[in-house]
DNA sequence: TTGAAAGCGTTACCAC
DNA sequence: GTGGTAACGCTTTCAA
């Protein structure tokens, strides 16, 4: 491997002159550039990261925790963060933060070990607040993803979940259905807290009584859609329409109905959250609130790096709009 | 952040002391071990990646290259790898490298900067072969993935496709199946190539004529999977069966028939091959050739992990058996 | 068993 | 504009 002092050799120049020459920095003549420049692309050379980032303590890494990478809802968001990454050249590196428990590992392949400057936190489990504050404490960047966190020190963005769920909700209802039932995600994320929110804001408005007994709680993933809705089959014939927190929930409640050997949308209606790409390909498509993911890769991504390139300064909050794509499930 | 100077100046050691002490290397007494063990801990002490790799000339990280790390496709690989990198203390470094065009991105991130000590390359592109080449030049250990490749140093970790093909083709048969269609893949790759294969072997060992009209190429995405079943409906009425070449062609060729109003499996048999987590959840279920994905990220991690550590030579060649799991659709 | 010192490849500072 | 040198935090070698 070249190194910058084999280059400064045979210019015939110091190793400063080098590094500052390779770095577009001041103080170089341009023939002397010209000459590095060129010795550099014969030779090979390619800067060694390890040496660099020890002294500049800076990695141009950025760490990405979420729960699980092989989520198919995570795909555009991984795509809309490397096409920026990209651009902006930082390297991303991922851990899948499967359980809180797992923060600990990843404070020390990430943190502790100093691999990246900064970190980007998909999920929203709302126990995990105090990782952040530690973050917080150290001083390293971050922005929270699927999350509103109130302190002012923190970014986060996130979409209206509530907004989203209540345009969902309320679609159902001006289709004429009245006992509508929330198949909710795990309460212990601030997601599934919102999106029952926003059935209920939508139920509330047209006069229909909430009913405790119409909301059942899954975990999103689609075992959880499927038994759900079977409870809700057996015990609540009279529903005419279901809202799913999210798709994996909603094809497992199809996968159910249609076991039942009922019909979707003709005896009961279903939307789901998120648009994953599956979603079109359901039988029948899936009519479901979709979410910016690859946006809000983007934008995660876009925020972070003007943090760290100190052109912006933490406490930025930034709120999405789903949309509601109307297939033939409901 | 603590160094090993300021644990070595607390203990009233050297730093060499400590750095062997941390390292578990001979020729420290236990007792001062012990100490600066206690001190480490106490001192919050992690070592820094950079200057350590910059002597050691390790990273302990790996590169992992595959087309496109959002591919429901590719999630079980991926936690196969993480499961053993988790053991053996590897990093995992992601890099999606669409086209081949990427390839030279790719080594500049990962190879030329020294980034990693080893890649994993998971796909087939037959024109590939000379990044291979390039890397074995570098004397960068790697291995290869859902690829068969002859040259005797490579390690390559593949399924049985021509196998698990002529499988599923033979089911076909067995249920009274004459016209069957093949949904191909791409053909610039070779697992494409090798289902094509046992397609035909199993149509010839049945005495059923090899017709070239009967087999439409797609891509691999479900978009291809409609488009060519549309085809296949409209020139070859008389096929009851088709075999696709993944499942997401089959979701395609799946959602093709079911708009030209026949059903499945009475009017047209389908058979995929991946067995991806959706395919459960198809309507009907969809009976296809699974591929043991996280045994094979698994195993390549291994792998690439006992040739770094000099525990195994190049060269290495592993094939694993896809198994059909029959379903509803076939 | 311990310590001193060199060195990994780079950048940054200061003098020329 | 340029060069010398120290420094980043660690491991390794060699001598004590």
């Amino acid at each position: 491997m070249t190194t910058i002092k084999d280059i400064a050799r045979k210019a015939g120049v110091a190793p400063s002159v080098v590094s500052r020459a390779l770095n577009n920095k001041y103080g170089v003549k341009d023939s002397t550039k010209d000459l590095i420049l060129k010795l550099a692309q014969e030779m090979n050379y390619y800067p060694n990261t390890a040496a660099r980032s020890l002294v500049t303590r800076k990695t141009e890494t950025i760490g990405i925790m979420m729960a699980d990478i092989s989520e198919p809802y995570y795909s555009q968001l991984i795509k809309g963060m490397e096409y920026i990454a990209n651009q902006t050249g930082y390297t991303l590196l991922f851990s899948n933060s499967y359980e809180s428990v797992e923060h600990n590992r990843v404070l020390h392949k990430m943190i502790y070990a100093q691999r990246v400057d900064g970190l980007i936190i998909v999920g929203s489990n709302i126990q995990e607040k105090n990782f952040s504050l530690s973050l917080l404490e150290k001083k390293i960047p971050f922005v929270l993803v699927e999350r509103n966190f109130s302190d002012p020190r923190v970014n986060c963005i996130w979409v209206d979940n509530v907004g989203g769920a209540y345009r969902a909700t309320k679609y159902l209802i001006e289709q004429g259905h009245r006992k509508i039932a929330h198949i909710a995600g795990n309460l212990y994320y601030q997601v599934a807290l919102d999106r029952l929110d926003g059935y209920k804001k939508a139920l509330l408005e047209a006069d229909i009584d909430y009913s405790e007994e119409l909301v059942v709680s899954g975990n999103f993933v689609w075992q959880s859609g499927y038994a759900t809705m079977k409870d809700i089959l057996r015990h609540h014939p009279q529903c005419t329409a279901v809202f799913a927190a999210n798709d994996a929930m909603a094809y497992g409640a199809l996968q159910a109905i249609t076991e039942a050997k009922l019909t979707v949308p003709d005896d009961i209606a279903i939307i789901g959250f998120d648009d994953l790409e599956f979603s079109s390909l359901t039988n029948p498509p899936l009519t479901t609130v979709r979410q910016p993911r690859y946006q809000m890769g983007q934008k995660a991504m876009e925020l972070l790096t003007d943090i760290l390139r100190g052109e912006k300064k933490n406490g930025i909050k930034i709120t999405l709009n789903p949309e509601l794509i109307i297939r033939r499930s409901a």
